[in-house]
DNA sequence: CCCCCATGCTTGTATCTGCAACTATTTGCT
DNA sequence: AGCAAATAGTTGCAGATACAAGCATGGGGG
């Protein structure tokens, strides 16, 4: 096994993932367009969505979906012009904002969810058995350990904290929760 | 197996399947950026230098790349520019046009491999065992085949095929040959 | 109390990508 | 032949993203 040459399985199975890795986003953005949504901004509603008052902080939501603080700004910003989410200014800390789902948020969320749904079965889920699932879920982690955008999944090394910063569908509100999580309610 | 609600199980490997999506091509991108080449680029290269005579027509170059033409077209231009690949017009079809790697070219595609293999198992390789590698490449090619872009993988259904087209470092040159491969050697 | 640096976010710029429209050439049908 | 449809590539245009720079606020030492 040197440090240089891939052994021939190797090469399979990487040629197929960076094949998928071609295909599998543009796939699903195209299935999703009829919602009026990219993929990843259907990432960001479904945040919003499970998250507490239907509000995330930018930066809270941009490590959640694995996206650039200044990609993030900008997407927010074409939510923002559809209606479907706003900015509001964290009262404890006034450098930070708050992206908070409105209801047409949230009702395009849900109308939006059987799309995903039949999508990502689609493309994905409909391929595989519930043993193949397990070993997709158990592969995706892996790798994901290995990437480590800044030290959010080696920090403490656990699995626990690794699972939560891929898995926001797992248990978002479990999670060490980045950043102290911003007073929700300023009119209460 | 209702059409609408995911399992818990599926919901975590599909929300690691999309933190893959969303951070591997950037980090291989930028592992590759020593090299003056994205990972896109350094896939046109392999493809070429393991074509016959370093040269395949633009049609078959985006093919074998899962690109689409428009996209291929520009890449190319872009090569042409660093004086890595030139187009030639194919003899046989006045339509076609063919890259071709250029020794320069070549140079910096085996210059650039062992970069290229050690960010691929920086990233992906060293986080599996042999079994891994093995779930990982049918995995992939169980979804590929339902990805499916254009008729390339379904039209004959058979695995060999599917396995060709999602394998162009298994054995290109046994592939059926998208376009039946443009006389090489005009100047001969 | 003030200065320095870290944090949170936004914006300018360059590049990339997809889609659609367009040109040129080949193929098939009559 | 002659014309319609398919194929091969290129390009205009709009939207998206990364990187770097910029701006404002917060949190500590001196």
């Amino acid at each position: 096994m040197s440090t240089t040459e891939l052994t021939r399985p190797e090469r399979v199975a990487v040629a197929r993932l960076q094949a998928m890795l071609e295909l599998l986003p543009t796939a699903l953005d195209r299935e999703l367009a009829p919602a009026g949504l990219t993929a990843f901004e259907y990432t960001l509603l479904e945040a919003l969505a499970e998250a507490d008052e239907h509000r995330l902080r930018l930066s809270a939501l941009a490590a959640r979906t694995n996206a650039s603080l200044p990609r993030l700004s900008r997407v927010v910003t074409g939510l923002e012009r559809k209606h479907l989410v706003t900015r509001t200014p964290c009262p404890a800390d006034a450098r930070a904002t708050n992206a908070v789902l409105t209801p047409s948020g949230l009702r395009t969320y849900r109308d939006s969810r059987p799309l995903h749904a039949a999508a990502v079965r689609g493309m994905v889920l409909d391929a595989l058995d519930a043993a193949d699932v397990d070993d997709l879920a158990r592969l995706t982690l892996a790798i994901l350990t290995r990437l480590d955008p800044r030290g959010r999944l080696t920090v403490t090394g656990d699995a626990a904290s690794a699972a939560c910063a891929a898995d926001p569908a797992a248990s978002p509100e479990q999670c060490p929760a980045d950043p102290p999580a911003c007073p929700a309610d300023p009119a209460a």
